[in-house]
DNA sequence: TTTCTTTACGCAATCGGTTGTATTTTATAA
DNA sequence: TTATAAAATACAACCGATTGCGTAAAGAAA
């Protein structure tokens, strides 16, 4: 195989006789170029299968048209549909997309965000690492002018973009949705406070929802959680359904705890939803095919990342500078399924 | 805000009245640098928050540190999988993970392979859009000593590297297993020759384990699909329960399949698996939480991904430029669960 | 002290587009 | 025909790191 080298504009420039100026300038359609010029520079950089060197572009206009998106794992349903939609609005413009994972690791996270730095990302992306409490890190991007947008794990404190539901109001909706079917204790698996709001959100839904409607609050059947796997979820239940009065129902904030609550307690011979109702979050894929399917709240992860690659592109197009750098809310829903409808 | 100019090795030179190119050796630890030298060249480029120009190094070696990931799309679990493969090997070498989405057109392959050329990745690993017949679009990679990858979905008659399983042992094994479970008439899907073999393979599979165990092949009990979602397969589990005897088993190819099978024979009254066993293939996570739980074929994509990365990784240290491209086969293996253990 | 090695570093070209500022050519007006 | 404006294209610096080659400085051998 021999070593082709790349065609570049100086080789269109050397066969047409053109100055490369005019070459660069004939292929992206500027006015200063005739029609005629223009038709026969991009004729001949079809012919010499000219691609255009993209590192050099970007070197030259300290930018590089890429999206740098950091995120803790991309297995996960919710943040590989969150990435979808990022890459789907990314390419719309002609972005490219640079993903990293930072397992959750504040010091991976730390060393990503400097490695995407050094790549001169046009802007960022990114849902928080679960250990991340200080997020000097991300400063090197509002320094130089890089958009820089969190999604769903959202620090706080932080003058930047921000795209997220409204977990409160979520949660709020969710649990009113167990009481007006009838539950009285119904319990709710949280995650610590680590990472700020976002749990701690749903939890406050939550706490509102009961006692705007009279129903007390049971500390006992508030369940906090370090990881949120299936086996963490098999553990809370069980311990959940060895009270002296157990729970009637249960709001987990992720479906696959729901998916586990659903399963222990039809192995204990509790009747789902008669005898415990279950309402989950995500509206993840098992929750559709899962039997009894899973009641959940709409969590809407291609949309957010659409938005979150939309405020990257547009801040940039826009060269204001001192933006202002908003909260974008978007809608979740009580998809009501067969694990929580009793009546 | 100001603007903050990127630090550059100039900034580093002109304050420590050196050559950039004596910034640049001593901060990659040239022996023809002193230690003297190197000590205080880091320490000054640390205090001034000097962040290498990797577009700037990636023009100069004409090199990007960037492997392109090309695949049908990121939110099947197989895939995300491999995705996460390729990022963690990626990073282990310090190089970078592009992504893009052919969502199974044809035409946006070819484009997407155009803008990964211009990025002037390193390499290229691609599983192909359902609709690509046709791969010189790949040629451009091949052409210009581009490691080439393709996983799991690749063409035949391209000399590229290859990562796959063995889809016919695979398949012979999972259908054998339903053999050794008692089923005579067994079931199976698959999908159209378009890509070429991974399906046909399965079914190759498939159709001598029968004919080893001295079972006839029934045609009527091959299902071709043209797309293997859930309600695909809950219509082709209809048509084989109408049938005059239907079948007592069910190779399906992967693991969305074998829940639509198991849930509509149970709506049915079928017993699972005592009246008809399935195995599907994948070993998606909906297969261990489903109940019954699937029997399945494991898929290894995470290592897919880290077996692909390594190739390209390790075939631009090795500056051999015409190697062997070799097919590397990952192994399978039978989970027997509960939806085919009869025995 | 002179010559020869090492050792340590500087010079300048290079990668391939982009863009501000000429300069030349063509068209229009005087 | 000449002056002037407009259109079309050329020149050259630039982005920031890399690297082959050249040179100065320091140490060793003679």
């Amino acid at each position: 195989m021999e070593e082709h080298r790349h065609v570049t504009i100086y080789d269109i420039a050397e066969r047409l006789n053109l100055a490369t100026s005019t070459i660069s300038r004939a292929l992206k359609d500027h006015h200063s170029i005739s029609d005629k010029t223009i038709k026969k520079v991009k004729k001949t950089a079809e012919e010499m299968g000219f691609v255009p060197n993209t590192l050099a572009a970007g070197l030259r206009g300290n930018k590089s048209r890429t999206i740098g998106v950091l995120i803790p794992t991309i297995t996960q349903p919710f943040l590989s549909s969150l990435i979808s939609g990022i890459e789907i609005a990314a390419r719309k413009s002609d972005y490219s997309v640079i993903i990293m994972q930072s397992h959750d690791s504040y010091e991976e996270e730390v060393k990503m965000a400097k490695s995407l730095y050094s790549s001169r990302v046009t802007g960022v992306i990114c849902s928080l690492a679960m250990e991340t409490k200080d997020t000097t890190h991300f400063q090197q991007f509002s320094n130089n002018n890089i958009p820089l947008v969190f999604v769903d794990r959202v620090p706080k404190g932080f003058n930047t973009f921000r795209v997220v539901i409204d977990n409160y109001t979520a949660g709020y909706k969710a649990t009113k949705h167990l009481i007006d079917q009838g539950c009285t204790r119904i319990a709710h698996m949280t995650a610590g406070a680590e990472f700020g709001n976002l749990y701690n959100e749903r939890k406050r839904g939550y706490i509102d929802a009961l006692s705007d409607h009279g129903l007390p609050l049971k500390e006992e059947l508030i369940i906090n959680l370090k990881t949120m796997t299936y086996d963490d979820g098999v553990k809370a239940c069980n311990r959940l359904f060895s009270l002296k009065t157990p729970p009637d129902g249960l709001f987990a904030p992720g479906d696959i705890l729901a998916v586990s609550a659903v399963q222990t307690a039809k192995k204990k011979g509790i009747k789902v939803p008669q005898d415990f109702a279950v309402i989950g979050f995500n509206n993840d894929p098992i929750s559709e095919i899962i039997e009894p399917n899973i009641s959940t709240v709409t969590h809407p992860a291609e949309k957010m990342g659409k938005a979150a690659a939309n405020i990257v592109i547009d801040t940039i197009k826009s060269h204001k500078e001192e933006e202002a750098k908003e909260i974008t809310f978007l809608n979740t829903e009580v998809l009501v399924r067969e694990s929580s409808r009793k009546v």
